[in-house]
DNA sequence: CAGTATCCAAAGGGATACTG
DNA sequence: CAGTATCCCTTTGGATACTG
């Protein structure tokens, strides 16, 4: 008994420090609403993400792609067009989010309906 | 064909809209922590709260339960205890969120064998 | 187009001490 | 125990202008 609630507590810091590792890469205020932009076209430019995120400046943005491909989610291609444009795409492991923002989505909607009233 | 891609992209813009009224609620570093904390146990103490999110501070924590107050996702009940004690607690409609945080738990799991790599 | 550079105000958030 | 208050340094991020 007291070793089955030692397993639970055990259980528990694993899955805090796993909820926490994702947050990492994936809090602020940015970055799963441009990842669900590019997810939605599976390739997306930069200004044309610029504009699906309501809010973000072109600064931030930039840096929050930088970030995303830190942490291999989504790769960059230079594109050679006259002037230049730039082609954003999830990774293998980018599209692993797919699920998430999915739920994420649904769930906004829900809570709009719900914190909006009635 | 015009209008399919018309279609297309109004739902897109609604998705983008609902990913960041999400993310309103629940970006930050801590938020899903926290939320993550309570909901494995039910109901849960401040203190304990502070103990399972690593790094945080009592007057982050004071302030992140506040907003997830407001926004309904948990209630705070004062016990008659002495000293006081306060437990938190998800609201149906933070319940909803449950199965966000299994999928994030999930994803920390993959992602960080990922990065940290083989 | 896809950024970078600079300036700068405002917000974030840690450390510490204090209260009911 | 569960916060609040204060101090104060750090980070954030908008606005604007500029570059290849």
């Amino acid at each position: 008994m007291v070793c089955q609630a030692k397993d639970f507590q055990q259980e528990h810091k694993k899955e805090m420090r796993a909820v926490q590792d994702s947050m990492d890469v994936l809090s602020g205020k940015w970055k799963i609403a441009i990842i669900s932009s590019i997810c939605y076209y599976n390739k997306r430019r930069f200004s044309d993400i610029l504009n699906d995120v309501v809010g973000i400046s072109n600064k931030m943005l930039s840096k929050e792609l930088k970030e995303l491909e830190i942490n291999q989610l989504v790769t960059r291609t230079v594109l050679d067009t006259q002037p230049v444009t730039v082609q954003y795409e999830l990774t293998e492991h980018g599209l692993t989010l797919k699920t998430i923002i999915n739920n994420l989505t649904e769930w906004g909607i829900e809570h709009r309906k719900r914190i909006m009233g009635k």
